[in-house]
DNA sequence: GTATTTGCAAAATCTTTGCAACCCT
DNA sequence: AGGGTTGCAAAGATTTTGCAAATAC
């Protein structure tokens, strides 16, 4: 099989996912990323990112704008989304409504993501003046 | 400004997405409609798609192994995502537990998405074997 | 007659992958 | 040595878009 061996890169792709809040694309990750790591490929961000989500640790908030987001956040939360301006805030939510939920006549659930769409506040206040 | 026009094929891909479970893709519908319409264009579909999400009569469910889904149900209801097969089943929600999300800290809410994901019945049963 | 809608095909995006070089154990 | 990891670039896949012809009103 694959995935074990330690990585400085993919050490720091999870180490910034646990530091920012922004919810970030690949994209977003290899330009920050590049400051430290001048050589980091873009190809190598989505083949860490991949491996760290199959590995649990990190989790995909699913697909904004035609991109992927992640979050290094795995405590039980849900997702704002700002039809403006992309930006993805997290959401508390209350537990008991999620337990509810994961009984699923379907099948076996193994994660619940809970998606709310509409306008942040900045984006909100752009929109008012013509 | 534009929409606004009768058009068979835009009816067709209403009619469709209100009469089926399954949460289609574009490309699933294209090949559906080719039966009746033999000359329905892929980029007719995507547009119509795009049409009909922002005049509020269907609506997506989001993106599933790459493909957008989308949903001619617009009553209150969350999703059931299989990892191993990408089916999209209806899941059945408490009301309440929408109404208390909706007041959220981070600006005007317009919608909410439920999604679970995890194995199916069908999936379940089919990785047992080796 | 004018503006919308469509087919077709090219273009644009995002993501994955093959391969040789590299690094860790 | 052996196998995971990376950079690079090409390939893949999905979705968007430009344009002329067809269609609706």
């Amino acid at each position: 099989m694959s995935a074990a061996r330690k990585s400085v890169k993919r050490d720091a792709i999870l180490a910034l996912l646990r530091d920012v809040h922004c919810h970030p694309t690949a994209e977003w990750v290899h330009s920050e990323l590049r400051k430290t790591y001048p050589d980091l490929s873009l190809g190598t961000v989505y083949r860490n990112l991949r491996v760290l989500t199959g590995a649990g640790l990190i989790r995909s908030v699913g697909v904004v704008d035609g991109q992927e987001r992640f979050d290094g956040d795995l405590s039980a939360h849900g997702h704002f989304v700002c039809k403006g301006c992309g930006a993805v805030l997290d959401v508390a939510l209350p537990e008991m409504d999620l337990e509810r939920l994961t009984d699923g006549p379907h099948g076996h659930v193994t994660g619940v993501e809970v998606r709310m769409t509409g306008l942040c506040r900045a984006c909100m206040d752009k929109d008012i003046q013509p």
